[in-house]
DNA sequence: CTAGTGATTCCCT
DNA sequence: GGGAATCACTAGC
C-alpha cells in the first residue's frame, strides 16, 4: 500500500539551497492554497528553474525592478508575475537572500478542493487540465499579484504553504529544455517533470511572434 | 494530433 | 513603444 503524503510544512532551509537542487526536489510536494472558501491543494508535477545572475531567461537577469523585487529577497517567498496581458504565474524563491533564483510552478494535480478549482477554470475539459500549465495552475488556485511576496514558510496561517508530500524518486524525474523562454534562455535543460504523469503540460517551444499590422 | 493566431495590459527601455 | 516564463480556439490533416 501507499503511505499517505507527509503534511509537515517544508522549512525555509529547504529553499535555501541552489535552485537546481531544489527544483527537482519539489516534484511530488504539495502546495496548499488557503482561500476564503476553503483549501485547494496541488501535487506538483512540473517545474522550471531560473537562476538570476547567470540566466538570460530569468526575469532577474537585467537587475532588480519593481516587478521582480521579491526574487532578490529571502528564500521561501512567492514571486507572482503578470504576463501576456491576462495571466499570472507563480514561483518559489530559492537560494540565499540576494541570489534572485526561483522555481516556476508549471503544472500539478489537484488533490484537494477540486470543486473550488473547477469554478476558476471553467474552460477545463477534465480535472487533469485544471492545473496543466503555469497560468492554469495560478488560475486554479486564485493566485495573483496581491499574493506576490507571500512567505510560504511563515508560522501560523498563510495563504500559500508547501508541504513535504511524497517526493518523487529520482528515477521518475525527467528534465529537458525550458518551455516558452525567449532568447537564449531555452538552452538550459532546467525544466523538470514527473515521468508519464498526465497533468504535465509538455507545451511546445517558444515561437517568436511578429507584431500584427 | 499539430500549427497558427488573437486576446489584453503591465512594465521596462 | 512593444515584448511578454500563456491560453483558448480554430483549421486542417
Amino acid at each position: 500500500m501507499i503511505a499517505p503524503p507527509d503534511r509537515t510544512p517544508l522549512p525555509r532551509t529547504f529553499f535555501d539551497r541552489p535552485v537546481l537542487e531544489v527544483a527537482p526536489d519539489l516534484l511530488g510536494r504539495i502546495l496548499v492554497r488557503q482561500t476564503p472558501d476553503g483549501p485547494i491543494e496541488v501535487r506538483l508535477t512540473e517545474v522550471e528553474a531560473y537562476d538570476g545572475p547567470n540566466d538570460p531567461g530569468s526575469h532577474a537577469y537585467r537587475g532588480r525592478t519593481a516587478r521582480n523585487d521579491v526574487m532578490f529577497g529571502p528564500p521561501g517567498h512567492v514571486y507572482v508575475y503578470f504576463t501576456y496581458g491576462m495571466w499570472h504565474c507563480m514561483n518559489l524563491v530559492c537560494g540565499p537572500d540576494g541570489r534572485a533564483s526561483a522555481v516556476l510552478l508549471r503544472a500539478g494535480e489537484i488533490v484537494e478542493g477540486a470543486d473550488l478549482a473547477r469554478k476558476r477554470r471553467l474552460s477545463a475539459r477534465n480535472d487533469k487540465e485544471l492545473a496543466k500549465g503555469p497560468a492554469r495552475l495560478a488560475t486554479a488556485l486564485g493566485v495573483d499579484r496581491t499574493l506576490d511576496g507571500t512567505d510560504a514558510c511563515a508560522p501560523g496561517e498563510t495563504p500559500l504553504r508547501m508541504l513535504t508530500g511524497a517526493p518523487v524518486p529520482s528515477d521518475q524525474v525527467r528534465n529537458g529544455p525550458r518551455t516558452g523562454v525567449a532568447g537564449d534562455g531555452g538552452v538550459h535543460p532546467w525544466r523538470y517533470w514527473v515521468a508519464n504523469d498526465p497533468t504535465v503540460s509538455l507545451y511546445r517551444a517558444h515561437t517568436p511572434r511578429r507584431r500584427s499590422s
